[in-house]
DNA sequence: TTGCAATTAAGACAATTTGTCTTTACCCTG
DNA sequence: CAGGGTAAAGACAAATTGTCTTAATTGCAA
């Protein structure tokens, strides 16, 4: 029944792309952008979608300028973050550990992938050293 | 056709879940399993939930015994790898190494998560060795 | 064999989500 | 102040999701 608030939906998803590119951009510019129109009904979509993302957070409304402009208030990378998150909680337990067990056997990584990940590895350890466990 | 297998929800994945642990289960061992408790619509839920997860081919329905048994018909492993090929086609263009980085270096890892990780590096540096590409 | 209790099948159901659109009120600039 | 563009509010259908009801089947015990 009540589904749990579902993360970010795929026309909102589009919307932040437009905004990771750009930085700020208007109602109108990225309606043009995804719907190559700017039609009133295809505007209010936008529109529609924007408020729904500033309900979660993800972008800022900027109402001093007019028309207002939005910021993404996200980094795709924290999207990314969270979204693997969701899918640990729903298959692994919570932990990433399988995830990652997953990407390294079938991300396609070439040699060169396989050593910068290990010299960051290593750098993390060092951090580890330094600052030991709390 | 190879239309990609859809999404599984929260419940069909308890579902699975079940299944995993015990590679065989009729409804009314999951629902006692799931519900703790087996009235009538408690397992009707389970049988809907089994019925579409048949339909989304993740179970194995054997219709010789009775009551029938179900079994898992996908790996924990494939669902994870599903899983992340969606995040990365919503947020990454398709590819999963964006993924691989922010799970490495967004801090999310224990120590026993780098150490696997390294250890997964050995092998697959290992088996690139035998076939050494110079 | 019959009758019963469990199981299956079919589908109704409400609550929610999702993307879209309509309507109305609002803000600016000419 | 008039008009076009913009914001706000919300209506809308379609699809999803988890649950439940009813009816038809099944196998076993009496």
């Amino acid at each position: 029944m009540a589904r749990p608030p579902k993360d970010v939906t795929d026309a909102e998803v589009s919307i932040l792309h437009v905004l990771w590119d750009r930085g700020r951009a208007t109602v109108r510019e990225i309606a043009e952008k995804l719907y190559s129109g700017r039609s009133a009904s295809q505007q209010a979509t936008v529109q529609k979608l924007l408020e729904r993302l500033e309900g979660k957070e993800c972008v800022v409304r900027s109402r001093e300028t007019w028309p207002h402009t939005f910021e993404p208030a996200i980094d795709k990378s924290d999207l990314i973050g969270r979204q693997l998150q969701l899918t640990a909680d729903k298959l692994a337990g919570g932990s990433l550990q399988p995830l990652l067990t997953h990407l390294v056997n079938a991300g396609g990584l070439t040699a060169d992938d396989r050593k910068a990940l290990r010299t960051l590895l290593d750098d993390l350890n060092k951090e580890n050293q330094r600052q030991p466990k709390k």
